[in-house]
DNA sequence: GTAATATGTATCAAAACGATATATCAAATT
DNA sequence: AATTTGATATATCGTTTTGATACATATTAC
């Protein structure tokens, strides 16, 4: 992978927003983002530690700490600024997809139609819930699109609504020719 | 991660159907099963070792070598094909996306929409061009339905274009919000 | 002839994951 | 009042994976 840490990405992106500490961010990722990317402690921790030693971020102060135990605030720097910023302004972009279930498709054929079957509807459960999930931030969303800010979170769940859709259309006609199969 | 290796399922899967070295093993994962699911050589070499430490795999003759140099052939062992049935037979999968386009998207509120605009637009061109070839692989295979195996890859290929072209119908979207945001 | 390209195996540093360790504090239970 | 539970919070460890690079042989092009 070397020389490129993207989860550096995902946290000053973050921190352009407001001050957070290393568990709001993984917070903030899980909420948001976590349909088409994800972070762990394993990754942020470390990622923290790094930026701050480049002076792409720094700590501050715990302000309004009330109650709760005491924690690490980061705060993005100018120099935190523009990296972001030459990142997005870089159209070249990674989008890769690690699909488990379409690889236990693609390998169907060494077992019986009723596993892959079996595995199409654990995927179409997991998408029904998730699809449920991000049709409500969709429609949450779509009321304060006047801000800026609003309109990319609006769209990026547009995206994610509009593909977990077609997910759903796929499984429908997948199953559907994997239960003739099943028939002969 | 720990205690995993899905890279070993892969191998497996495309050892069940014919022996390969880990070079064909790479060759068969770029053309075939790359748009969801990507290998490289530090995890297919490394994992081959593993497997024939472990029994899964074992080495054999490289036969039918008309030139080219000396490969090192891989054949998948009984319990090997045990360990692949096992992971087909669990329906638990993790379906892992790392959409940086997304990503660029999510945080666009802290340049001018006109970037966004760019990045949406690098990403269209090459569903674009992935979508092409999907659906010839698509079509391909939709001549040959009959052999169960490539009705397996007729389904994973549909998979691609249903989602792919949902991404095209969310693109135009997307850039028609931005392109209004951004006369303003 | 030789330069460039494809074939082939292998390893390394860096990145990311998932699990675990450790600790603090608030709320609920006993 | 003491204890357990669970949320908050930071940090690190072993494992997996990536992407780059090294190295060598065979084929094709010029």
């Amino acid at each position: 992978m070397a020389k490129d840490r993207k989860i550096d990405m995902v946290i000053l992106g973050l921190l352009a927003h407001e001050n957070l500490s290393g568990y709001d961010i993984k917070k903030r990722i899980d909420q948001s983002i976590s349909f088409f990317w994800k972070g762990s402690f394993g990754s942020i921790y470390p990622s923290l530690s790094a930026m701050t030693r480049e002076g792409l971020v720094e700590k501050v102060e715990d302000s309004e700490r009330n109650g709760g135990r005491e924690k690490i605030n980061y705060a993005i720097t100018s120099q935190g600024k523009e990296a972001l910023r030459s990142w997005l302004e870089d159209s070249r972009a990674v989008n890769d997809m690690k699909y488990e279930t379409l690889l236990k498709l693609f390998f169907g054929g060494v077992a019986e139609p009723q596993i892959s079957i079996n595995n199409i509807n654990a995927f179409e459960n997991e998408v029904r819930e998730s699809l449920h999930i991000l049709k409500f931030y969709q429609d949450n969303l779509s009321k304060v699109l006047n801000n800026p800010d609003h309109m990319y979170y609006y769209l990026t769940a547009s995206f994610g609504v509009e593909t977990y859709e077609a997910y759903l259309r796929w499984c429908t006609k997948a199953r559907k020719m994997l239960e003739k199969e099943n028939k002969k």
